[in-house]
DNA sequence: GTCTATACGGCGATAGAC
DNA sequence: GTCTATCGCCGTATAGAC
């Protein structure tokens, strides 16, 4: 141990974000208190203020780290393999690892996202910009797992992270009741189908014939 | 106008609701002070006490009051015409008119799923019902519209459901770019082509093959 | 049923020592 | 770079008059 004062800034500086994040992730913005920043880091409120600013500085940081840290992450675990069902599944599991180990991020970016970037436009700038990233980042996989020019694989990419973001919505009230093994065989056979249909869009009127 | 004191406490009541909606939608439930409340609701603090409570009661009010509202208004809509993609047409226009005339509340039922759910079991069972609600009338409608007993109408339900909240996330951080047109005709294609699937299952199993 | 007045704690943020 | 001490504001909630 260290004496107590004079710590080592970096280590501290991480402190306070990877405590800041859960608080942010559980209680949301408003009902995040710098005291208990404090208190439960064991540093002082000012070095807070020194390292961040203000609080909107600090959310910033926190949004900006675990965003650029989590997408880089699924990228690389994608481009392994070479062929294409398979790379997919590569690119699901790390979907899934997402949602397994780290829910408290998906949850913190869209309880951002509704809380605060309405009021707070350079947290919603942030904001946007990971959003598009992670969109492009998986849009940019499915391309890469076909191999293929897949027009509109933005409008798949933006289907798959609503099927994320809801899953963390539906946990926090309690209606998560399927397991994840169901919901990632559904999400993988709907990618198929999706980029099947881009393929050969007049599948889906010969579809329509069944229902009349 | 009436004398400043004794007003009507119905009146009251429905003023306070509608404003709190505002508020708790816009900016949270943390960030809404009753203080403000009672300023732009021209009602005294204590008044607010009186019918509610306190904040969370409140907010348990709000919620409650424009679920029921919505839930019923959407179902009414759909049961007036008898062919099947009529149907779902008229489906898909309820679910579109919530969200341009009110995707307030999408937000509203989001955000307090996010933000308070987790602390506050009252609300989050009162969310749990609403989210079951909501889920179960899409499935329903889409059990009705086809006549059949499609299996799993409330995988389908849900998927809906993720993209409608999806829409309104998306929106707050300005990346609603696609327009709703769009979005909604690929809504309706998706629908059928679930329905389509969950009809003939060994469907999917084809459609590998078309990706190796 | 609605008002005025008030209790009391926690909030974000800053000054100045070391 | 981190501390102690403090400021002024606004939060929820209650007591008692009318």
């Amino acid at each position: 141990m260290t004496r107590p004062r004079r710590r080592d800034p970096v280590a501290s500086r991480e402190k306070i974000l990877q405590v800041a994040t859960d608080m942010f992730s559980q209680k949301g913005y408003a009902a995040s208190g710098v005291d208990e920043l404090a208190a439960r880091t064991g540093i002082a409120k000012t070095a807070i203020y020194y390292h961040f600013g203000n609080k909107e500085g600090l959310l910033a940081a926190v949004l900006e780290q675990t965003a650029r840290e989590r997408i880089n992450r699924i990228e690389a675990v994608t481009y392994e393999v070479s062929n294409p069902l398979e790379r997919l599944d590569r690119a699901l599991a790390g979907m899934r690892a997402l949602v397994e180990e780290r829910p408290d991020l998906l949850k913190l970016f869209q309880l951002m996202a509704l809380e605060v970037a309405e009021n707070k436009p350079e947290v919603k700038a942030i904001l946007h910009r990971i959003g598009t990233e992670a969109r492009d980042a998986i849009a940019r996989g499915i391309r890469d797992a076909l191999a293929t020019d897949l027009p509109d694989a933005e409008g798949v990419a933006r289907l798959v992270l609503s099927v994320l973001l809801a899953l963390v919505t539906g946990r926090s009230i309690g209606m998560e009741e399927v397991p994840l093994d169901t919901v990632f065989a559904e999400l993988r056979r709907l990618l198929i189908l999706l980029v099947a249909v881009r393929m050969n869009p007049s599948m889906v009127k010969g579809l329509e014939e069944m229902l009349r």
